[in-house]
DNA sequence: ATAGCCAATGTG
DNA sequence: ACATTGGCTATG
């Protein structure tokens, strides 16, 4: 090839590269020319077809955030494959990096270097994988190298050779301990729509739940051959639990016929949701089409697990947890990569798991801040997978006993359809739910207050310790205090911007987390009162206490290091913080919800959307209302998001809260980016970036130095501390090395959906600036930031 | 990041 | 005259 050799040509290339230098010093010059030879010699020639590899080399900085192109010497021709992985010498250092494709020449003026060595020739990085993860670091405002580092998991050489349908898939082995470790929480922000090429549902909003016709067949990559059933769009999958669903057996059937329907599920309460994703999954399978399944957390991986064994049969599913050891998860990461198996299930880094063909994805519960990612760029499981459904033509499954405003606006703008259950079998399913106010009757009933429990609290546990477990949910305490009216308790918001107002740890006036403003002439809106209050409830439950309440009952704690899976269906009493309640087997008799008011409390600006979200998620592990279950929540029945638990009604609540963030301009109906980092770093990107007209900038406001800047860890005990001491669930924002810099700030940028790409872009520019000049400092970008405070 | 280059500074 | 250090630039 001509073109080949023209590009290796050395003194062509040379003379381009020594433009700079040459008057300086021909000699170093030359010397250095000398040393290139040498190598070239020692390497050998280059590769006779397609000699240059472009190379995403692992480096952390943005502006080196590009391909660049070496030369595949021929001795490895044949292992340097596309998606490998691949070792370069970059700016003199041996960095490693992914060989994204092979190509005749390079645009690159200069002389190129040679690949090192080809760590594996695994192809480890799909062309659909690459391009997603382009995607997702551009959305996020990131950097590719960050992306693939959650996207592939570290190699194992072991499991590379040791392969085969030999030693092939086991399917389970979820046996891993509760997530650990430091996470975000709150939410993201998921919205194909306004970005990529718009594929899908053409038709208007609001399609209606008993709508028939779902999108048009897949436009998707090339069927890969592969095992598994043939890919017939074969006889019509057998509806099972979706048959109660009004729009469940089209849903299926679209699956079945190899199509892309996206679909918002409420699931209805009861323990068979599992069955219905694995459902879903089959008749993808059947497609012959693969599925990827994603779930907040190990146990629920667990369910899905031996759902997917009973839907699936055996050793046709993997699942990827992050208590897998590294060569388990390598080995069991790889059997999917390689289309041995055709579906994967696992917690949020799955979100990643290069499924062939894939054909449905699935998310469980997308409320749930486990679904946040706590690495930069800090993707949500939501987006992400809503971003593959969207590129590959695949169906698109995001369920759970609770809706997000979210996933209410995927249907407002049209991109998926809903599936909910009619009236009367969601009445038919759900428990009875009563609420009670915690001062009124707490106040009268002398037992009620030893138990620190409204009366008809203990009355609802007692009457259900009569017929079996009784859940207990417990929030944790500590968060930031928030303020709400005196008079009327609505929650306290900013005038200026609409942020939520709260109380600093050192006192002084409410002040808007957002913006940082306070305002002397504070009214309510609602009521027109003058003064607020502290949201914080003292006092903490113990099981010691209900224990004494209930003598002769066993008490089992579940939450933080000791997660219990399930409860037989002899009486017990179950204290569970909001996540670790276990499932029981028959259902739980009756749950009591406690101090409602916490989660209500919180200053988030989803504190009725996660309330709402952990009481149903509670709810639905009780019996049906007419087998006895029976709930009581402790929270003003007046509520809205109150009257929305009792109702069992998730999606009129999703609906109101989309409508209020709409009117208020917050996620998700606009976008926002969170900026953090030491004052003087925040105040030199934002010189930097050249925002897009329609952005504007809130703050900075100066984090104080206790604020509690993440919910770290939410499934710990709460429920065993009686004095309320022990760990908190709060960190200390790390005031900086560098005082030179001031203290730690926050600034928030708010842009319409529609400029999101740009705002993404000018983040991304930004950051490259800074990083090319190497301005001190990091400044964290958030898009779509997990927890808007 | 960091290797490499160059200029300026320090030392014998 | 030479070594050392610090700033600057590009990274294929």
């Amino acid at each position: 090839m001509a073109q080949e050799a023209d590009q290796a040509d050395p003194p062509r290339a040379a003379r381009a590269t020594r433009v700079r230098g040459a008057s300086a010093s021909g000699a170093r010059g030359a010397s250095s020319r000398g040393a290139s030879a040498r190598g070239a010699r020692r390497t050998g020639p280059p590769a006779e077809q397609l000699p240059v590899a472009r190379i995403a080399v692992d480096v952390p900085l943005a502006h080196l955030d590009r391909p660049f192109d070496y030369l595949v010497p021929q001795r490895l021709a044949a292992s340097a494959v596309p998606g490998c992985r691949v070792r370069v010498r970059f700016a003199g250092q041996l960095t490693s990096g992914y060989l994204l494709e092979r190509v005749a020449a390079s645009e690159h003026p200069g002389r190129l270097a040679y690949l090192e060595r080809v760590v594996s020739p695994e192809p480890v990085l799909s062309p659909e994988i690459a391009a997603l993860a382009r995607e997702v670091a551009d959305r996020y405002a990131g950097t590719l190298a960050d992306v693939l580092r959650l996207a592939i998991p570290p190699r194992h050489a072991g499991a590379e050779t040791a392969d085969g349908p030999s030693a092939g898939p086991r399917p389970t082995g979820t046996a891993d301990g509760p997530p650990g470790g430091p996470r975000l929480a709150g939410t993201g922000n998921g919205q194909p729509p306004e970005s990529g090429p718009r594929r899908g549902p053409e038709s208007g909003p609001r399609r209606g739940p008993e709508s028939g016709p779902w999108p048009e067949p897949r436009p998707g990559p090339g069927a890969e051959p592969g095992p598994g059933p043939g890919p017939q769009a074969g006889p019509r999958p057998e509806p099972g639990p979706w048959a109660r669903y009004p729009a469940g057996p089209a849903f299926l059937a679209a699956l079945a016929q190899g199509r892309a329907p996206r679909a918002v599920w409420s699931a209805l309460p009861g323990p068979r949701w599992p069955d219905e994703i694995a459902t879903a999954a089959a008749a993808a399978v059947s497609a012959g089409r693969g599925a990827l399944v994603v779930v907040p957390d190990a146990r629920d991986l667990g369910l899905i697990d031996r759902a997917l064994s009973r839907a699936l049969g055996p050793g046709q599913h993997v699942c990827l947890s992050a208590g897998l050891g590294p060569a388990e998860r390598y080995r069991r990461w790889l059997a999917v990569a390689r289309g041995t198996v055709r579906v994967a299930a696992g917690t949020r880094a799955a979100m990643f798991a290069p499924v062939r063909d894939l054909g449905l994805v699935v998310i469980w519960d997308d409320g749930d801040d486990l679904h946040a990612e706590p690495r930069a760029p800090y993707p949500h499981a939501r987006e992400v997978l809503a971003l593959r459904a969207h590129r590959t033509g695949a169906g698109a499954l995001i369920g759970g006993f609770a809706r997000t405003a979210e996933a209410a606006s995927l249907i407002n703008v049209g991109w998926a359809a809903a599936i909910t259950a009619a009236r009367p079998t969601v009445r038919g399913c759900a428990p009875q739910i009563q609420a009670v106010g915690a001062d009124a009757e707490l106040a009268r009933d002398e037992a009620a207050r030893s138990a620190r429990m409204p009366s008809l609290a203990l009355r609802t546990a007692r009457a259900g310790l009569a017929r079996g477990p009784v859940l207990v949910q417990v929030p944790r305490r500590g968060y930031v205090t928030a303020v709400a009216c005196e008079n009327c308790r609505a929650p306290g918001r900013c005038t200026f911007c609409g942020g939520p107002l709260a109380l600093e740890a050192g006192g002084g006036p409410a002040r808007c987390r957002w913006c940082g403003r306070t305002d002397p002439g504070w009214q309510c809106p609602a009521c027109g009162g003058t003064r607020v209050r502290a949201l914080v409830t003292g006092a903490g439950r113990t099981a010691e206490e209900l224990g004494r309440a209930f003598p002769g009952t066993p008490v089992v704690v579940s939450g933080g290091a000791t997660v219990v899976a399930a409860m037989p269906a002899s009486p017990a009493l179950v204290v569970a913080t909001p996540g670790a309640e276990p499932r029981a087997d028959g259902g739980y008799a009756a749950a009591v919800l406690l101090d409602g008011w916490v989660l209500l409390g919180r200053p988030s600006l989803r504190a009725a959307e996660e309330a709402l979200r952990r009481w149903l998620n509670a709810a639905a592990l009780v019996r049906p209302g007419a087998s006895g279950g029976a709930v009581a929540v402790v929270a003003e029945a007046g509520l809205p998001v109150v009257q929305a638990l009792i109702r069992w009604d998730p999606v009129t609540h999703a609906e109101r809260e989309l409508a209020e963030r709409e009117a208020l301009r917050f996620p998700p109906a606009v976008r926002m980016a969170a900026l953090s980092g030491q004052e003087r770093a925040v105040a030199g990107f934002l010189a930097a970036a050249v925002l897009p007209p329609e952005a504007d900038v809130l703050g900075p406001i100066e984090l104080d130095a206790d604020a509690p800047v993440q919910d770290r860890h939410r499934r710990t005990p709460g429920a065993g501390d009686t004095a309320g001491v022990k760990e908190d669930n709060v960190f200390s924002v790390d005031s900086g090395a560098d005082e030179a810099l001031g203290p730690q700030v926050r600034a928030l940028v708010r842009a319409p959906r529609s400029a999101s790409i740009p705002l993404a872009a000018a983040l991304r520019a930004a950051q490259a600036v800074r990083s090319a000049r190497k301005d001190p400092g990091p400044v964290r970008v958030q898009l779509d930031p997990a927890e808007l405070i």
